[in-house]
DNA sequence: CTCATTACTTACCTGTAGGTAGGTTTTTTC
DNA sequence: GAAAAAACCTACCTACAGGTAAGTAATGAG
């Protein structure tokens, strides 16, 4: 399985140098020399960066899929749920103080092949639509309190985290926690 | 006045070039082009794209200061300063769909010369300041409602604006609007 | 009218990005 | 144990990025 070893490793490290750097910023090099590799093999994986940008996106749908799929079948309260969709940008912060993937591909989506944009945009509703359902039945158990639609609350949860990762980069982690923690209160969710 | 002219038709060739593509996505000569120049050109007004970085946002920041203290000069309300300030996203939205500038800055912000992300953490305290007051201003004359400091409000607001202009690249500019009618919503206003 | 300055152009240079062709080593399969 | 497939490496190529040097055309000051 060195292949598929392999193979993962370079999906590991262009994910973190997307969430570090950003997609143009980062080259095969930049994947390669640190699994002490050359950048040739890289194109053996991924004939063209736009294979390993859409096998990325691709990835983080499926493992987001597994993720909600898991806390569907272990019967998740809605609450539950809402807390382990703050866990993915809360992970990126303590991780170095990456950024979410998707906000970064939406700053460089005009760049972007359109292989990748379509997977960008179908990753985003992925993301949305799931929390939406989420809030919907917290709302409905009265757990979680809010005006409008739960899928504009999904919009304005998925905005706030997203530009709270970036503004934490200039601001400190410290943003991000403010924001999490105002964005529970609204919900009426305790601390 | 052709210097003062090329030297601001070039920056703002360039400030949109970052909006749309970010800062890594666009060279000398996707400035020349438009402008009838050579990239040669570009380099005579800034030396090197460093330069050419801080002098955008710096200019962002002095032209922040001048919409502030016009607003300050004019007495405009608490409210009036908020809607003012949702005004710039609400622009960048309409002209084609560009991104907050600072958001797409802090997303490359690890490949950014420390000249330039110096520049990027004032012009963030700087915005980011400057609503905190207006905040604060507008709940003690009891015209905004929110809890916690003005300026955890402040970054919440920030956060959600800046990830709403993101996220209505691949989902429409309704999601935008959304974002704005619950911040307005949760600040007591009516819409 | 001359000289200097401003605002460029032409013509280059270096580095790196993404990508390819063909060879080599390792592993698997029968 | 041989053949084939997988997983690389070496050695390139082209395009373009950022940048520089030297020259030129226009402007304007003394």
């Amino acid at each position: 399985m060195a292949q598929a070893d392999t193979k993962t490793q370079i999906l590991d490290t262009a994910e973190a140098l997307l969430q570090d750097r950003g997609f143009n910023a980062f080259s095969y090099n930049h994947i390669a020399q640190p699994l002490g590799v050359k950048n040739a093999a890289i194109h053996y994986h991924f004939p063209t960066k736009t294979n390993l940008g859409v096998a990325l996106i691709e990835r983080c749908r499926a493992r987001f899929q597994q993720y909600t799929e898991l806390l569907e079948a272990g019967e998740a309260s809605p609450v539950l749920k809402f807390e382990a969709y703050l866990t993915l940008p809360w992970r990126y912060l303590r991780d170095g103080g990456k950024v979410c993937p998707l906000g970064a591909l939406e700053v460089e989506f005009n760049t972007l092949p359109e292989e990748m944009q379509l997977e960008v945009v179908a990753l985003d509703q992925q993301m949305r639509a799931w929390l939406a359902i989420a809030l919907e039945e917290g709302r409905e158990q009265e757990l979680l309190h809010f005006e409008g639609s739960a899928e504009e609350q999904a919009i304005l949860i998925a905005a706030a985290l997203q530009g709270a990762l970036q503004i934490a980069r200039v601001a400190g982690q410290s943003a991000f926690n403010t924001c999490v923690r105002h964005l529970k209160q609204e919900l009426g969710l305790a601390n």
